[in-house]
Formats: C-alpha cells, sequence, structure tokens
DNA sequence: CCGGCCATCCCTGAAAAATGGGATATTTAT
DNA sequence: ATAAATATCCCATTTTTCAGGGATGGCCGG
C-alpha cells in the first residue's frame, strides 16, 4: 500500500527537490504539488493524499492557516510542515493547528522518508531540530496574537493609519485602536516604532 | 564546453531541487554542493566551477559576505544569488558585492537554466521579480542617510519619542525632528512605522 | 576660498496616535 | 454549560507625529 503524498509550497526548486528525493521510492506516491494555499485546497476537492508537505511561510494564507483548515475538511489527511532554520518558532502553532510533523528544509532523504512513514501510521514525527526549538521557544519572548491582531499589525507596518486599515478590515477604527492597544500590550513596546521592530526582529511580519 | 555549477544553500531540498532540475541539461556539469560558506570556500581552494548559485541566507557567513569574498579571490567565477520571496531587499547588496545574477527560488527550470547560461557568458542575468525589485530599491531607495540620522533612526525603533532622543544625544528635539522627517522623506515612507519597517528590511538596523 | 553638505535650532497648525476608561456580542475551549 | 478569549464599538484627554516653512555655523573638497 503506497502512500499518497501532497506538497504545497511556493518555492518551486523546493517542490523539485522534494520529487526528486521521492521519486526512487516505493513507498511512495507522488500526488502532485500546489504552490500556494488556495490551489491546495481546491486540490483536496477531488483528491485524497494521505500526507501533505505543507510550506509554513507562503504568500497569501500561510501554512499555518492552512493546516488548520484541512484538519477541519480533512482530519484523515496527516500534515508535516515544512520549514526553514530561522522559522523555528512556528512549530508549535503548526502542532497546535492538528500538523503530525514536522521537517526543516535542510532534511535528508532518510528524514524525510522517515518523517513521511512515521506520520503515515498516523504517529507524531519532530526532526532533532524541530523537537529542540519546540522545547527552547515557548519562553515569553514570543507573544500570542490573534489573527485580527496579526493582520493590523501587519497594516501598520506597511504604514497605514487606523483609519485606512479600518477601511481595509470593514471595522471601526476605534477597534483597529484597540487591537493597536493589545498589540502594545502584548509586545511590551511603548509606541508603534518599538512595536514594529520587535514584531520585525521576532519574523512576525 | 559544458558550464560547471556548484551550489552553497543550507537547505538541502534546494539543493536536491537544483540537482533534479540540471541533471538532464546537456550542457551543465554538475560539480557538488556545500552547505554553509566555510564549505563553499573550502571547495574553491581545490576546485574551480563557472557558475556558482549561492543562497543569501544561511546559519553563519551569510551569501552576501561569501560573494564578496569569492569575487576578491577568484573573479572568475560567476555568482549568482538566490533567495525566497520576501528577502528581496538582499538582492542589490548581493549585486554590490559582485554577484553577476539573481533568481529566487521559485523560479522554473527555464529561468534557472537562462540565468546559468547568461553568466557564464560573463553577462548578469536578473529574474524579473528580481529587476523588478531592485529598480524599485535602487531609483528611490536604499537611502543613503548620515551619521547622525542613523543615530536616530536606531533610538526611533527603539520606541524612545523625540524628546528622549534629544537627551541622549544631547541635542534639541527640534533637531530631532528634522532628522526624522528627513528619513521619512528619505525612505519615502509616510510614518513611523513604515519607516521602520523599510529601515529593517534594508538591513539598516 | 567658496559652495555644498551636514548638523543644529526654531515655528505653526493639522492629523494621528497613545492612554485609560467602559461595554457587548460571538466564538472557542474546558 | 460556562468561562475565557476574541472581535467589535465608543469617548475624552494628552502626547506625538506630520508637513510646511526658514535659519545658522562648521567642515570638506574642488
Amino acid at each position: 500500500m503506497k502512500t499518497k503524498v501532497f506538497i504545497t509550497d511556493d518555492h518551486y526548486m523546493v517542490i523539485e527537490g522534494i520529487r526528486s528525493l521521492l521519486q526512487n521510492e516505493k513507498e511512495i506516491e507522488w500526488m502532485g504539488h500546489a504552490s500556494n494555499a488556495e490551489s491546495c485546497l481546491a486540490y483536496l476537492q477531488t483528491h485524497q493524499p494521505d500526507v501533505i508537505l505543507m510550506d509554513i511561510n507562503m504568500p497569501g494564507m500561510s501554512g499555518i492557516d492552512l493546516c488548520k483548515i484541512v484538519k477541519e475538511k480533512y482530519p484523515q489527511v496527516f500534515v508535516v510542515g515544512l520549514s526553514t532554520f530561522n522559522q523555528q518558532s512556528f512549530i508549535h502553532k503548526m502542532m497546535d493547528n492538528g500538523a503530525s510533523g514536522y521537517v526543516l528544509k535542510n532534511a535528508t532523504q532518510q528524514e524525510l522518508m522517515e518523517a513521511i512513514s512515521t506520520v503515515a501510521k498516523g504517529k507524531t514525527y519532530l526532526s532533532d531540530e524541530a523537537a529542540f526549538a519546540l522545547k527552547k521557544i515557548e519562553t515569553p519572548g514570543m507573544p500570542l496574537i490573534t489573527r485580527r491582531e496579526k493582520e493590523v499589525l501587519e497594516l501598520i507596518a506597511e504604514g497605514l493609519t487606523n483609519i485606512e486599515i479600518a477601511e481595509k478590515l470593514f471595522i471601526s477604527s476605534a477597534t483597529v485602536d484597540t487591537h493597536r492597544k493589545n498589540l502594545l500590550i502584548k509586545f511590551q513596546t511603548k509606541n508603534t516604532a518599538s512595536l514594529v521592530r520587535t514584531a520585525m526582529q521576532l519574523q512576525l511580519i
């Protein structure tokens, strides 16, 4: 029984790399790829892979959100998160959203195969680095911000005023103001400048 | 005459992807890879590729610094920068340090081949996205800021107000305000939030 | 020596953000 | 089911920023 594998990643070279790593594996059936969250969801309406390898950082909807949706709609599909070295901070979010495993993009073929076969059995696979990062992070540095707050944060960083943000998100500027206040509190910053700086340092933007 | 290609990237999957993309190309001789700057330099002591595909973001020495060293020691080697979508701000630094080309990691095989063959002839190749980003940055952007302006910029990013900055630098807050205004003009940003974001993206902070 | 750049200082008025309250519906989690 | 979290809205005051001006002395390179 082959394991049906699908991949969602916005980097063509990574897709190609994984395909190359898996193409000679007898236990793997390569189903194809999507380069963004929307394509992935569209694909899932008509196909059912066993395992999805999913990049965390994609333009548009992130892998973290995509993972959540996928697990809600298709709980039988196992998700393996993929990320680069300096995005380890998102590992726990990915796992919270139902991912079954996590490998870094510099994983070897052995690691990748082990991850796929492990999660295909319904178990959890974490690469050594990922497991390490999971332990290390979770410290107080990284504030837990809500989806909405993140949207607001990004628009603030783009230089929009509260009113412009309000128009963009179809909410009142007073609401934007509240989100902004909460962001300042959560990041323990005293104004917009340090808020943006801190958020960027934590790679949240 | 085959083009000898070497790659330096810390992501095994990207290496594998590129290898897969190039393996059937008759004009390409795959020399191997390094996963960090040090290995790359060690390799170059005994081998001479025509083209090095080089990731920008690597643990330890960055591709930007590596590029500089490589071009100083081996000016006949052509370097092609590789990066993801959200690192476009480093393109110009890479080009300043002697890179001959730049492609994003979601490039197609055609783009990659075109890049390699173009730079192997000593010409410059920029992917459309890279060229676009470069124009955007070089023309109005990458502001030349003075020492004092940079000091002020850093303190702004730390969240200090004009008055606090003034006290710290022993100048009047009106002066700080002028520096701030000039920074906004030079960065073509409309407020502090986008100023900080832009400055961080350009790694000026 | 002079012109340009830099750093410094000042003014004003409008716009926006920060601060610190309070309040309610909806979702999510336990 | 109930508590917690989230998203929403409102107000009033103070501080800060934004966007125009203009002005002075110092320093460096042509």
